[in-house]
DNA sequence: CAATCAAGAGAATATTGTTCTGTTATTATG
DNA sequence: CATAATAACAGAACAATATTCTCTTGATTG
């Protein structure tokens, strides 16, 4: 039996164009690579059951859907600790990452609202109530350089998750 | 003249589904919204124009990538700041995101790295080299629990950008 | 009460997605 | 070694989709 190939430059193509463009069309990315459709759709296919790609998303501007401020929580935690806080600040509206982190020890949540009332508002009637909660530093975002999640592409090693 | 319609809640149907799936066919969509395929292309085609829809990504495995690691940076500023260091900031292999924040003033970083080596050597000899930066403070993600970029799709209000 | 326009249905056609088959190169395995 | 198994791919065939076009409707406006 032969092994599952690693990643190849090829593949590393396959992602670099749909990183930039997912909805473009297979046939299109077969064109840019210089390969039948049937192979790259079989690559992608692989990608996709290996996990290595973990799906497709499309990106919309918060401002039109009244979520133009973004902010960071720093949560930190009774040392008696509650398991199931991180769960229950993943739920809260607008936010968007619950990041369980070290030193110090806590929560970083991300989370967008229309404004400073509504951010306000979200502090005070909810996250401080929440049970293993013993304070929180809030840090707005006055202004955004780079938010991607784009991973680059030449770095890589291969590992199957 | 008649204004160009706002959000309806077709649209939010739509972009619900590109949400979870962004490489559905548009056909796939026209079924489930219950309308014609070339009336669901000119709504998708003036989300996009209108800059609601900003793009489409593909979601990697970091993991997959030696990018498993992801940290929080809080990078505090000179006061006599410095104007470029976001941008240079942005550029660091494996930076996601860069803020600028309020309250304490500063950036926010978060960045992917292979393990706590990589991200020791990118802070000792890449960022703190940095001029402008007084002080880092890192948090290391022990475990990620939500890490999204979707809006909620319901409490909107719409406004062109 | 036309004229204008946005919105969408439905049909026509260009393009793409997907499956299938055959070929080649590589790797196990007796 | 020989040969069986497998991965990877091209190319063709067909199914499905994307996209354009035309026509209709309903709303708005001068």
């Amino acid at each position: 039996m032969s092994m599952p190939r690693t990643i190849d430059e090829i593949d590393l193509q396959i992602l670099h164009i749909l990183q930039e463009k997912a909805r473009i069309p297979n046939a299109e990315v077969s064109r840019q690579v210089g390969m039948a459709p049937s192979a790259v759709l079989e690559r992608i296919r692989k990608l996709e059951e290996h996990g290595i790609i973990e799906g497709y998303e499309v990106r919309l501007n918060p401002v039109a859907f009244a979520q133009g401020l973004a902010a960071f929580l720093f949560i930190e935690v009774d040392p008696a600790g509650n398991g199931q806080l991180g769960e229950r600040l993943s739920l809260v509206a607008g936010v968007q990452e619950v990041h369980q982190v070290a030193g110090p020890d806590g929560y970083l949540v991300k989370l967008r609202a229309a404004d400073t009332g509504e951010l306000g508002r979200i502090l005070r009637e909810e996250i401080q109530h929440f049970p293993g909660v013993r304070a929180t530093r809030t840090q707005i975002v006055l202004n955004t350089v780079k938010e991607t999640r784009r991973i680059d592409l030449d770095v890589q090693d291969e590992a199957e998750p």
